[in-house]
DNA sequence: TAGATTGTTAATCGATTAACAATC
DNA sequence: TAGATTGTTAATCGATTAACAATC
């Protein structure tokens, strides 16, 4: 299935994003060029770290010269993905589901919100950014008629688990789970969480136990 | 500053929610006593490490019998510090500020809202769960005011790098960022960010290159 | 007691950092 | 060319896993 040659290690993959958004800042800001030891003070993470991590992807710098911004920032959108289009469906149009869905930027890096479900009737036909809000019970059948690549699950845990199961079974390869629960969904298919009350408690312990970095 | 005698590594901090959660669960279906094994199972890591990871904070398991999945539950919320009560303020009233405010179960756990904020004056005066929404410029001297434990960011990150600056200097100790951005604060303060766009961005990744887990 | 399972030490694996030759 | 900085190999550091003696 399409296995890349090197595997590349998950710790690099959760720093990509960060690259992009510094470099992405620094577009911004109007600069040119900038060397790995320059971003290192910046990022403050090592020079090393930043070479080893572009390097996993290609030699993107030039020796006495250093990385120029643009065309890296293009080739981490490559990377991550982001010149492509990702159809997105909400599924809760609660507090959480109208925050991501109102995060304009989402669309500017190719992250379509293609519908937005809940299981409230009252809200189905209310719209949200100009999207409809149908009832839960559509879902599936909207599945089998759109391509949807990833599902953003803002609901109670239970219900989240019930619906990424149905869903996964449909063939979505991707969900975005903010539900307090990890899903029950096959191998393959992509699970990212965002546990705020998990994040919440690692605040709560460092400020017992005094800071630490990550 | 009572520095712990021996560093609890950041990898182990980061496990120790998801511990508390699954032994929440495991109480909620009235199970008493759990092996290394069986947990391991359960929660897909391997028995080793949960023997590891516990034993950084001392010996909570029995030969022969295993964990009291009570005490390890309530153990392990003394060590996340949930324990005490921590006080929370939230800047920023629009749809993630709401999401935060309105989720009942950190109240559960400790973690008393004390303050909403906003720069928008037209909410200045509605109420989010019997909590009145204050104007952004109230901050400061609420802060002189109140002992306050951690600040949920959810503006712009332009003025959450400010807000943060400024809050630090009036001695905060702990921020729990959703802007996109990296808070310019000093060393000791805590910084718990939570980037969506960075989470979405790694869903993006995973679908171009194959899954991998974490 | 015998069996089970921990606590803990040792071995392995992987990720980060350092170093430097290649090269722009 | 000389200077700068990469790409990449080697060394180090830390985290995970395996193994097993201690002990309930």
């Amino acid at each position: 299935m399409a296995e890349k040659e090197n595997k590349i290690s998950n710790a690099v993959i959760k720093r990509l994003p960060r690259y992009y958004r510094h470099l992405g800042e620094l577009i911004e800001m109007g600069v040119e060029r900038i060397s790995s030891n320059e971003l290192s003070v910046r990022m403050k993470v090592t020079a090393s770290q930043i070479r080893q991590d572009l390097n996993n992807f290609g030699g993107f710098g030039q020796q006495g010269y250093g990385y120029n911004v643009k065309i890296l920032y293009m080739e981490i959108a490559k990377i991550l993905g982001l010149d492509k289009k990702h159809s997105v469906v909400i599924i809760g149009a609660g507090n959480l589901g109208r925050a991501i869905a109102n995060y304009a930027n989402f669309e500017k890096r190719g992250f379509i919100i293609e519908g937005i479900f809940d299981i409230n009737p009252k809200l189905k036909g209310s719209t949200i950014r100009g999207i409809e809000v149908r009832n839960l019970e559509e879902i599936e059948d909207f599945a089998k008629e759109h391509a949807i690549d990833i599902v953003a699950l803002t609901i109670p845990k239970t219900q989240a688990v019930d619906v990424a199961e149905r869903l996964a079974r449909l063939g979505v390869k991707a969900f975005w789970n903010f539900a307090h629960t990890d899903l029950n969904v096959p191998e393959d298919v992509i699970v990212e969480s965002v546990h705020l009350s998990e994040s919440l408690m690692r605040i709560s312990y460092m400020l017992e136990n005094g800071s630490s970095m990550d």
